[in-house]
RNA sequence: GGCGCCAUCGUCUAAUUGGUUAGGACGCUGCCCUCUCAAGGCAGAGCUUACGGGUUCGAGUCCCGUUGGCGCCA
């Protein structure tokens, strides 16, 4: 039988990173089990759902190359469906019409609350004769519909992540399967969906967990076959509470802007709660792939660990991704930053940005690091350039170093490496005493790539007229 | 409040399914490299496996209890 599994996200928001490594786990169980990966938009509750979530929710799956092969569905589209479900269960005896009004129901709740009793629907109406529902609807009452619950047994799941797990069915309630309104209710619309796109395994939250025997005993009353169900742990912020806008950046998309790269992301999130026996850290998608199963998560939640991610983001850029790949997506920070334009040379912003490959770990870190490669006047960055300049000697060091680059004929890396330090010998300095003031002199500050790399890229026209204005300026 | 899930370095986790000194990764510290910052290399600190009992020749691993965290239902 082919694996059929669903992400099945509400679209009040962004894709938040726990949804997305829900999704992920989903989508890796369906490639390893070259089974079917079905996206369904839960937009039952109306109020919250919106169409920019679930535009959003589907740009940030594709970004990631989660590709799905059957839907975007939307659980709106099978009101019907889901109305004749609850129809036919009440046909069946399986669930009923209740009158009761919310505050009838608060009522009673607080009394029981009271009395120290679980608040528990009492089953009212569980069998109205005819005459009392003709009378319930005269006085213009409109009924919910509810499941009958069974008030005795246990469900049992065997959870493909977590185990066994038991329930008392004696503590739950007739619960609400389609409000007064005609919407269904959650738990209802679920199990309609999972049922109808023939889903073989639930993966999914463990925050769901709870939901589960309900669930499970509406497969029952149906006489629906049940499908597996995988718990996965949650992703909790560094306080331990789960995971929220509260914690900055837990949607995805702000680390679309930031500058991280999908296979990243994919790479720290798999990484949430599932382990190789090697504790290896970093898998390329197919090896991801073929090396995931349920039986390999961790059954406690994670804290999410923005560091690691930054890590891995890193090794991404410096050992997965091909310099012309680092180059476009640098051009585009860059641009937004207002740092180039069309007209500025591709082949010195390329030059650039390979400068900066070993340092950074988002490309989002790029602008601020290369700005003085574009600015025409630079400005020093802080007092240790400061200082740097305010050292004796400063000014006649440098002003030997521009006469000497002037007229140089090498301005390679070579060259000028071979050319600087044949002025430090001939001029007993030491190395540093003019390596720094150089530098600040060209970018503004104390820290950067190589200087000799640098002073290559820039060139000589930008290096000789910098370090003028530097001696001009002591 | 009821029910459920969970518990190994600060964080993510591994441990041949009960058998060496509890391993790796991030982060941290130090050293090397070096014109700076990174990167890279090497080394180190950090877990009495939440606590308490039990079973066993032997427990991170199995059982019971406690505590704590999280979740669901109101």
């Amino acid at each position: 039988m082919t694996v059929r599994v669903r992400f099945a996200p509400s679209p009040t928001g962004y894709l938040h990173i726990g949804g997305a490594r829900t999704a992920l786990f989903n989508w890796l169980f369906a490639r390893n089990q070259k089974g079917v990966f079905i996206l369904r938009i839960e937009d039952t509750d109306e109020a919250r759902s919106t169409e920019e979530s679930t535009a959003q929710i589907l740009r940030s799956m594709e970004w990631l190359g989660m590709n799905w092969e059957e839907g975007p569905f939307l659980q709106s589209d099978h009101k019907a469906k889901h109305q004749q479900y609850a129809s036919q269960l009440v046909e069946m005896g399986q669930a009923y019409y209740c009158y009761c009004s919310p505050e009838e129901l608060e009522t009673r709740r607080k009394e029981m609350m009271a009395k120290k009793l679980p608040p528990k629907y009492n089953g009212q109406c569980r069998s109205l004769s005819a005459e009392q529902r003709k009378i319930f609807e005269q006085e213009g009452r409109k009924p919910v519909i509810r499941f009958r619950m069974p008030d005795s047994g246990v469900t049992k799941i065997n959870d493909l992540v977590k185990g066994p797990i038991q329930f008392d069915n004696s503590l739950l309630d007739d619960f609400v399967i389609l409000k007064s309104s005609g919407v269904p209710v959650y738990n209802f619309a679920v199990v309609c969906d999972d049922h109808d796109m023939n889903i073989t395994h639930v993966i999914r939250g463990d925050d769901h967990i709870s939901n589960t025997p309900r669930q499970i005993m509406l497969y029952k009353a149906f006489g629906w076959e049940l499908p597996e169900f995988a718990h996965i742990p949650m992703i909790l912020g560094p306080d331990g509470a789960r995971l929220s806008k509260r914690h900055g950046a837990a949607a995805l998309d702000e680390y679309i802007q930031q500058g991280y790269l999908p296979e990243a992301i994919m790479n720290y999130l798999v990484l949430l709660g599932w382990a190789t026996e090697d504790s290896q850290q970093i898998f390329s998608l197919t090896e991801m792939i073929e090396k995931f199963s349920l039986d390999r998560c961790a059954k406690n939640a994670a804290i999410f660990d923005p560091e690691k991610l930054k890590w891995l983001n890193g090794e991404y850029i410096r050992h997965k991704l091909r310099p012309e790949e680092l180059v476009q997506l640098g051009i585009k920070f860059l641009a937004a930053k207002k740092l180039i334009d069309e007209s500025t040379d591709l082949e010195y912003i390329s030059q650039v940005i390979s400068l900066e490959r070993e340092r950074i770990r988002t490309i989002g870190e790029l602008p601020e690091l290369v700005d003085f490669f574009f600015k025409e006047k630079i400005e020093l960055a802080d007092d240790k350039a400061r200082k740097t300049l305010a050292k004796p000697n400063v000014k006649e060091i440098l002003a030997k170093v521009e006469t000497e680059l002037s007229h140089t004929p090498d301005f390679s890396v070579a060259g000028l490496e071979q050319v600087i330090r044949q002025l430090c010998e001939t001029n007993s300095y030491k190395t540093g005493e003019v390596f720094h003031p150089v530098r600040v002199a060209v970018s503004g500050r104390t820290t950067g790539p190589g200087l000799f790399e640098m002073l290559a890229v820039l060139g000589r026209e930008r290096v000789v007229a910098r370090i003028k204005q530097t001696v001009e300026n002591i």
